[in-house]
DNA sequence: CTCTTTGCAAACGATTTGCAAAAAT
DNA sequence: ATTTTTGCAAATCGTTTGCAAAGAG
């Protein structure tokens, strides 16, 4: 089915990055875009439209997005990996993870006080090169429940 | 003169939590004690003799364990959970874990600097519980090889 | 048309669970 | 003897892989 050649921000970021321009990769961006959160593999494929693909073609595209540096992958402690569209080094932020619905936050920072803690590691021999951060509670919503 | 029947500190510990002393969460607790980093489960398996007991058992003893607060569970981003022995409140540390050889290292902190995150998040409306830090990078053994 | 991407089924690895046999108190 | 713990097999859950068919350029 043909649609007006629209070119829209998604088809021009795939073809920037030379991907074929798929259904599935452009509703994949178009979900992690809406969303401000960061997104599961699972999440992403409920929110996609019916029975646009399959549960496979989500964690493969998610994974080729990754590897355009289109999206980022973010692994967390409860073993899900979690996906977000990339930001800059400088764009530094961290996440609150909900114990109560299990959302993801984003928490930005403008001076990040982690300096200090890799300055200690390198002191005891160990080359950091990035670190996770992780604060577990409960987010507003879910506290207004 | 009393002749008490000479229980290793392992025994009193189990004992202590009201927990039966069994032969596998002996020598898990041994395995434990022995290694001065967090382990997997499956670690924690091939490091104790023969063949002891079931892999699954090795599951249920480090479960028992934690819940008994004799050991700590701590999840990295990797999916896979390692144990190591209770610390206390005070004695607060967090992980660096080598991208070459896996393993896990502690690192000390006298003051946490997370205070400071923990308060920004606060005013985002996220009531914090806990933070999870992993430093990820080289540790100096394998720097050295 | 040629190379890539997709669907489906089946494999994965860490962890969990059901149930009957074995062990601890 | 009674309650717990164990072994074994099979189930889960997120994720990955093999391969042939469908789709993009």
């Amino acid at each position: 089915m043909k649609k007006p050649k629209k070119l829209d921000a998604i088809t021009t970021l795939l073809k920037g990055a030379s991907l074929k321009s798929t259904t599935a990769r452009q509703e994949v961006l178009k979900v992690l875009q809406g969303s401000g959160e960061s997104l599961s593999a699972q999440q992403v494929h409920t929110l996609l439209p019916k029975d646009l693909c399959d549960r496979v073609t989500v964690y493969r595209c998610l994974e080729t997005l990754e590897e355009a540096k289109i999206i980022q992958r973010c692994e967390f402690s409860d073993g899900i990996a979690r996906f977000e569209f990339s930001h800059s080094e400088e764009h530094h932020h961290h996440h609150l993870v909900c114990v109560r619905c299990h959302r993801i936050e984003s928490l930005e920072l403008q001076s990040c006080p982690m300096k200090t803690i890799e300055q200690r590691a390198q002191k005891q021999g160990f080359s950091v090169l990035r670190h996770t951060l992780e604060l577990v509670g409960v987010c507003a919503s879910c506290q207004a429940a």
